[in-house]
This record gives C-alpha cells, sequence and structure tokens, in this order.
DNA sequence: CGAAATTTTGAACCGTTTCAACGGACGTGG
DNA sequence: CCACGTCCGTTGAAACGGTTCAAAATTTCG
C-alpha cells in the first residue's frame, strides 16, 4: 500500500516514514517496498506526477460512474466505499486506512462510492503514470497483485459475513477486526476504535443502525464489551468474542 | 484466464482453442494471451509442470486449510467455492467455470472449499512452476492482476447483494449473471442454465434452498421468466429483471 | 422402472426491520 | 464558559420477510 506515501516520503528527502516491506507471503503487511525495486529518478519523476490532496468529513473523494483517471494513496484518516441502490438502500463496500489504496481496481470508471469518514490526506497520482510505474517495475506489480489477492479474500470473509452470520455475530466479527487494525497500528490491542457512524456500520454489516445499536447492547450485557463513548469499545474477552463470530473460523 | 488452457493446448500442438487475448480495459474477456507474451520454448517448459486432473461430481478439489501447493485452471465444468462455518452453515463465495483459476489468491493454505458442481476437467499447476511463469512474463502478471481487479468488483456487487437485496432481487440478479455466462460461451442468451442444486444457489445467495424456490415461483407468476426443468430458466423479461435485480444498477 | 435425492409447497415461528420517541454528545454562538 | 440546537445514538413496540419444520411432487440415476 504504502507506493504514494513512499513516494511522498522521497519528495520530503527520504524521511524514516518509508516503511520496510513485509513478506508477501502472508500479505499481512501491506506496505510496499518501492525503494528496493525503482531507481531514484524514477523516483522522483512518479513522485512529481503525485499530488497530496485532503478531504473533510464527509467530502466525496470519488463517485460511481466518474471516469478513474486516478489512483490513490490514503495517508490519513478513513474512507468509506459505497454502493448504493437507486432507492438509496446503500452497502458499505469496504473502509481503506492509511497505506490502502483507492481507485486501483477500477478499470474505466469508479465503480463506488468514496467519501471520508474523517479528515483525510491522501496522495493523488495521474492513472496513467501509476500505470507506468507498474510497467516498469514488475516488482511493484507482483506486490500489487498480492495485495488484490489479500482483498479477495477479505471479500469472501465478508460474504460469510453478510450471508450466513446473525446480527450479533456480525458485531463481533467487526469489532475483532477493528481492535486488529488498532493493534497493528501500534495501539491498545484490547481497544476497537469505530471512527464511523452507527449508519456506516450498518450499511457496512448489512444490518439497520438500530440493530447495531442493539448487538452492540447484548454484547455489553453478556460482558464481552465495554462501551468507551460511541466510538471505542473495550473487548473484554477477545477470546470469547472470536468463539462468538467464528471470526474467519480459525 | 485460459492460461492453463493455453498451455494445454500448445501440448496439443496449437490447436483452434487458443483463444485470442482480448483488451484488458473492460476485462470482460478473461482469456489470456500467453503466446503473445511467452516464447515457444518456455511454454513447453511450463506446460511439463501441468497435468490434466479430472473430478466427478461433487468431489472436492481442494480443501480449506490444506497447503496452496497447486494452482488450477478450470477447463470444463462447474466449481463450487464454499466457506463453512463451524456449525455448518455454508456460503458459497463463487462459482468457477471453464477458463477460470482455482487457488491463485490463496497465499500459504487454501482459504476455501473447492468442489466440482458437476464433471469437472481441470490443468493443475505446481505452485512453484506458477509463480515461475509470472516472474517471467510481466504481461501475464498484468493480466492477472486486471482479472483480479475484475474479481474484486465481482465481490463488491455480491456484497451489496448479500447485504440489501431481497430475496426476489437476488434471484433477479442471479439468473441474469448465469444468463450472461451462457452468452458469453455462446449459448441462448435469453437462457439461464443452472447446472448446480439449489442448495448451492441459496448458499450463494445468502437463502435457503425454500427461499429460492419461492423466489423462483414468484417470478414466474409475474410472467418474467419459465422454468424449463429444474436447472434451467428462460428469461421472459430481461429488462424487467434486469430493472428488478437492480442488476449492478446499470 | 423404481428408489433416493432434490425440489416445491404449506404453515408457524423468529430475527431483523421499521416506525416512533427519547437521551446524550457535539459544535456553535452568545 | 455555558446555553441552545442539531445530529447521532439508543431504546421500545409492532410488522414483515425469510427461516424452519413438515410433507407432497418431481427429477435423477442406477
Amino acid at each position: 500500500m504504502a507506493v504514494s506515501t513512499v513516494l511522498t516520503a522521497a519528495r520530503a528527502a527520504r524521511g524514516p516514514s518509508v516503511r520496510a516491506a513485509e513478506p508477501c507471503a502472508t500479505c499481512e503487511a501491506r506496505a510496499v517496498s518501492v525503494c528496493s525495486v525503482v531507481r531514484d529518478q524514477d523516483l522522483e519523476r512518479l513522485a512529481q506526477a503525485a499530488v497530496q490532496v485532503r478531504a473533510g468529513r464527509g467530502r466525496a473523494i470519488v463517485q460511481r460512474g466518474e471516469p478513474a483517471e486516478a489512483v490513490f494513496n490514503i495517508t490519513a484518516g478513513v474512507v468509506r466505499l459505497s454502493k448504493t441502490l437507486p432507492d438509496d438502500r446503500r452497502q458499505v463496500v469496504g473502509f481503506l486506512f492509511p497505506g490502502d489504496f483507492l481507485g486501483f481496481a477500477a478499470h474505466e470508471a469508479y465503480s463506488y462510492d468514496a467519501e471520508a469518514v474523517t479528515e483525510v490526506r491522501a496522495c493523488r497520482f495521474q492513472r496513467n503514470s501509476f500505470l507506468e510505474l507498474l510497467a516498469a517495475f514488475p516488482a511493484m506489480e507482483r506486490r500489487l497483485l498480492c495485495m488484490a489477492s489479500h482483498d479477495i479474500q477479505e471479500a469472501q470473509d465478508q460474504m460469510v459475513l453478510l450471508g450466513r452470520k446473525s446480527a450479533k455475530e456480525r458485531m463481533g466479527s467487526f469489532l475483532l477486526k477493528m481492535a486488529e487494525r488498532t493493534a497493528k497500528t501500534g495501539g491498545d490491542p484490547g481497544l476497537a476504535q469505530l471512527p464511523m457512524a452507527r449508519a456506516d456500520i450498518s450499511d457496512y454489516l448489512g444490518l439497520t443502525p438500530e440493530t447495531v445499536s442493539r448487538s452492540l447492547a447484548q454484547l455489553k450485557s453478556e460482558g464481552l464489551v465495554r462501551l468507551e463513548g460511541a466510538h471505542s469499545v473495550r473487548l473484554l474477552d477477545p477470546a470469547a468474542l472470536a468463539r462468538l463470530a467464528e471470526a474467519e473460523f480459525a
């Protein structure tokens, strides 16, 4: 993921924010080591194609149907990807966090709306420049392919959630996933931070905001979690939660 | 996608079954032109790493958790990919048809079960050989990346279906998709052929077999379809069906 | 042709949604 | 710094769509 992060960093004279690549085998770490495969002059050339952009809470970043002329790399904040049916039913198909790519999978046009859940910073590339990078550096391409595979697996897990899990199970799965994310970015691993609104969570889990709220209340009454304000949840018994969620069934 | 198809064909002295590549921009055609990027001697080397395999109806091809040592390319028949929760709730995460890859996205272990819905023939590669191919031919890698992007978009559409559509809408979307497939392989475009059991369809659509049956009955009573036996459905009014399904919302 | 499996149909049940109202947090402006 | 208004989240009650359980009809295959 951190392709543009790295480029940005390169522009800023190679600061310590350049993250090391991790082994692709697990795809756990989405950091892409561009440095290892891109020569400095190319890096510079590409960095020039990248522009820092910002978006305030709730602002659209891309909209479904727009020609997919840009690829973004999120550097700060949280983005919500969603699709909306003509009668306004909405499904959130994913949340993007720092390091994630936006718009890469798109071919002609974006197939979803992307909006800022929190204040967002991102690195914007012209699509053509981005594709040139791929063409020039097969190792980049491989890395992206690996990341795409990972996304496919996540999507499949989400299908299990949407197709077969109860509301409480969905909520449990979601909390575990969010706590994992907190942990991965160096935060308290027992705390799930939920920067998005209940409506965003419900549209991600295929529920209503009311059901999300009720499911949380249930988990609370069972002693599995404690709500610390509306936007963070302490996991009191992650093991029990995992059992409940059958989170990706071990 | 017909990578192994092509390889197999190469072994059989380059028959007419070598499909031409189509432009990646749309990713509509999943045929991969290997011939254009792979030299003959390499093709032969790789063909030697591929083995034809068969599986009878209902037979497992790969199982979740198994080390992902092989990549398959389906050459005939239909494969069902599914995930099962510990209490036997099952979600079908996809069906594979001739030309599709199986096991490519897997990293260490397969993350799903793959079973033969009909009699299946496939081309089996050692994973390492397959990765060598990718390493040797960046154009292959690009093509796969494009295919993966396409799969991600399909997965997102399926999330909309599972998270937000009614039973009837799900059924409509499914029928349209299956009819499209029939059309693409040169069959009657107004006919959706459903080789899989109702239970497979229901596990794909996040429903029960009973609901699938009832939804079909409703569509029938509304004059949108006619059942021609249990495994093919004639679409009498595809436009109305598309409106109903909001199939990928135009 | 006949047995087993699959599909369809029927009726009661249940989890989630819907509709409605209340409570609390946040931000704005005084 | 506090008061007020708005938005968001929570809680309650009724309704609905889909599930579950049961049985009949059809298809499939030996």
